[in-house]
DNA sequence: ACAAAAGTGTTTGAACTACACCCATGC
DNA sequence: GCATGGGTGTAGTTCAAACACTTTTGT
């Protein structure tokens, strides 16, 4: 079952960067490391690959671990190979950032694990080379989301465009312009108006929306024709 | 050394997607097998990750292996980890892809491995998952190319504008407006003109440019800011 | 002189920017 | 009735698309 006798094997670990939207923050998901190197700091969930498991299997299922969540967007957002990376092993490890709506996790966060929301603008400092995981995820995360609208992965089934503009700002950690933003939303035809109104956030109320879903499978699909669009400041 | 025993261990390869352009076609670099399994055989270039190396490392090595090549623009594009996607064993294969000059290795490639360059449009059945490879190698070239000038990587110190254009066409597979996409060009401030002309095209000549390399390697450092443009077909 | 590719300019419509006011409601 | 955030409209500008002809030079 081997030609390969002689090349060394490696440990294989998988990290997931863990994006949550709570309807006003983007965050991002930590877990209190259970055990030895580094026990008891903060670190992105992981787990080791199993012999008979894809590498993405393996991330679906650390995620399903912590989460409770199937069929939850996974992305490929790194290889971290460094030697000395893990003080206890030679590790490889491979990263997929995940995209959840957070309410969807708040009962069953923190059960085995300790696992807790940070705004991502504000989290603690983290083991091994997981703050460069986190950053690398977060470039990937803006490229992709220029190209196609997969922030709504993070949005719960009814959401209100306040709630997609506060996204928006916190992944690019930019101000919009409201008016613009709202007018290219509508004309995208991702979204479908209903008639209730979420008034926690106001006395007005905003409109609930829900994701058109075939427009939106249509654009995600979509393989890059054509556009360079890299004529910016 | 190891808290981590009952974890299973995995050899651990990296495959290159060596695009190249040759002046006139985009075109991929592969090599014929030279050893069990699956000898003789086309496939991506590629090997195992030793105990002291990167991934990174060990494609960069890879490629400066085949082509003679250092510091080449490499990016991770994929992690393939089928149980049994290698019939000789349990490999995890992580995937580079690399932008050259084709140019650049033409005295060099052949001689240990044999490897030919095969237009984009039209290369042979590679073994393994290596055709699913390429595929995703060709997306990820494509939203990296849509947001940053990384093109540039595969043209030769000096090139001419009919040059860039057929690269473009080749990476997006699509025709392109000459003159709409040569203004987008010259405003982009990546060019430089020279005084030189190309005469092996045409009787009248293009002229040569080089890269502006201030500003390429400031469009290519810039942190995304925002610019969602999925409002497209 | 003609073939073959290089290179140039204008017009039109669409999209983005910038900007200010009214709306609905709870208190 | 007023404070709070939600939502709408318009004018100016920039950018992309569509389109055809002139230039250079080798043969």
């Amino acid at each position: 079952m081997t030609l390969y006798q002689d090349y060394p094997k490696f440990l294989l670990a998988v990290d997931c960067i863990i994006f949550g939207f709570n309807g006003e923050h983007l965050e991002v998901l930590l877990v209190k490391r259970g055990f030895e190197p580094e026990i008891n700091k903060w670190s992105l969930m992981g787990g080791f690959v199993r012999e008979n498991e894809r590498p993405e299997q393996a991330a679906d299922r650390v995620l399903q671990q912590l989460t409770g969540l199937n069929d939850v967007y996974m992305e490929l957002c790194g290889a971290f190979g460094e030697p000395n990376r893990d003080y206890a092993g030679r590790v490889v490890s491979i990263c997929y950032f995940a995209l959840i709506d957070s309410k969807k996790t708040q009962e069953i966060v923190s059960e085995k694990y300790e696992a807790q929301w940070f705004p991502i603008s504000e989290f603690p400092e983290l083991i091994f080379d997981h703050n460069k995981m986190v950053s690398k995820a977060r470039r990937s995360l803006r490229m992709k989301a220029a190209l196609y609208p997969i922030l709504f992965e993070l949005l719960p089934e009814k959401f209100t465009i306040p709630q997609i503009i506060a996204l928006y700002e916190g992944v690019y950690d930019t101000a919009l312009d409201k008016r613009n933003f709202i007018r290219k939303l509508s004309t995208s035809g991702l979204l479908n108006k209903t008639s209730e109104k979420d008034k926690s956030g106001s006395k007005k109320g905003a409109f609930y929306y829900t994701l058109n879903t075939e427009v939106y499978k249509e654009k995600i699909m979509t393989f890059l024709q054509y556009l360079p669009s890299w004529n910016m400041d």
